[in-house]
DNA sequence: CCGTGTGAAGCTGTTCACAGCT
DNA sequence: AGCTGTGAACAGCTTCACACGG
């Protein structure tokens, strides 16, 4: 793989990584549309970016353009899906059969394009061994060291209440995951060798509110 | 509301808003265990924030503290709520009854602290009719406009596949509701009156996974 | 004396603008 | 001639450090 080397990893943001996600997906867009060869002005346009910002975030990794002509479209993706590590299966493994764990486990997302769902795990023994429509069936949280070594496990994903998720997260660190994603509403904390990201769906909704509480005074202004 | 006025709302960046999401649940975390009174110091320590951006952040919507003491848990809770204007009821209406959709409609976090959903569409008339355990029937994305008018709804949150984002958004713009959450992965534009908010649930898979790739990398090294 | 509220400093992220390659 | 790759300027966010009030 013909990455950069002389910039470490560690200095590129997550900002960054985010953005090379979104650019994938235009990128595969693109593709679907037939389109061989963009530049980054049209990418910008399309999708509604930012050109020297794309420019930017690409030449972390490489130099991936052609001057004068643009990217090729096939090739870019490709080196995209080399650099978020897309080209490996990573499995997932999912704490807490609630509505957003089950949701997860059945949702395409989680189970395409690198991701495979390999377990989903509940501490409550009514929901053990339900088979979730679609997706797998639901194995107890006892088990959970267990499942994270025999199916090596790469990423734990924790949708289990707040009051549960610094255990559920302590238990995957130490059965061996390599990263988490939380989902529960509450600061975790005590690993870092193992990547954590946190998403709160709820604060999205909150943020929503405090502009509508605020938008009404600019309307009542304008 | 004896917020500041003298800064407007629009120069209050949206890291700052969450970042009132996140100490709101600390508060509330803190009332349950008893605690009466609390420095930003004591915030930061026990919550792994910094104390000199909770008071910066605080000190956008008014003086909150008191300079010797600290805050009052209660009160500052209190204020937060209303900042975020959590205080009133947010109708939500969801378009889409998939999997995420479904479990939106059911989760807890989206039907409490304000927030209520009146009402779960989608396209496909094998789902319409179907009642959602917990929650309510699916009803024809037909009806959207007439039902955003009739329930007065707040807040459209698409959990649609990305092809039909975009036309979900413009007909949820077109019926009158004030802000919209996205969960399918493309890039919606077009409307700036309304404020948007996208959310990529596999972004977040595909960022732990390039840490995955490059934390091997890091370990050989040390 | 202690902790808030806040200018100022420092840092991070974004955008500009152009040299250099094709 | 056109577009990439990139230093430099700019903007925004975070942290510092201390004057001020309780």
């Amino acid at each position: 793989m013909a990455f950069k080397r002389y910039i470490p990893v560690e200095s590129i943001s997550e900002l960054t990584i985010n953005r090379l996600s979104v650019y994938l997906r235009c990128l595969q867009q693109l593709e679907l549309e037939g389109v061989m060869t963009v530049s980054s002005q049209e990418l910008a346009d399309r999708f509604h970016l930012n050109s020297a910002q794309i420019r930017k975030d690409l030449a972390y990794f490489g130099e991936f353009g052609i001057r004068g002509v643009g990217y090729n479209v096939a090739q870019l993706r490709e080196h995209l899906i080399n650099i978020l590590g897309l080209d490996e299966e990573r499995r997932v493994l999912v704490v807490g059969a609630g509505n957003l764990g089950i949701a997860l486990s059945r949702y395409s997302g989680f189970n395409t394009g690198g991701f495979r769902i390999v377990a989903v795990l509940d501490a409550d023994p009514h929901k053990v061994g339900k088979r979730i429509p679609g997706s797998l069936a639901v194995e107890p949280a006892g088990d959970l060291a267990r499942i994270v070594k025999e199916r090596r496990v790469h990423i734990g994903v924790i949708t289990v209440p707040a009051a549960s998720a610094q255990r559920a997260y302590d238990e995957l660190v130490d059965a061996g995951v390599q990263a988490v994603l939380n989902f529960a509403p509450t600061q975790l904390k005590g690993h870092p060798e193992v990547k954590l990201k946190s998403v709160d769906l709820k604060i999205n909704l909150e943020l929503l509110s405090f502009f509508l509480s605020h938008a009404s005074r600019l309307a009542s202004v304008g």
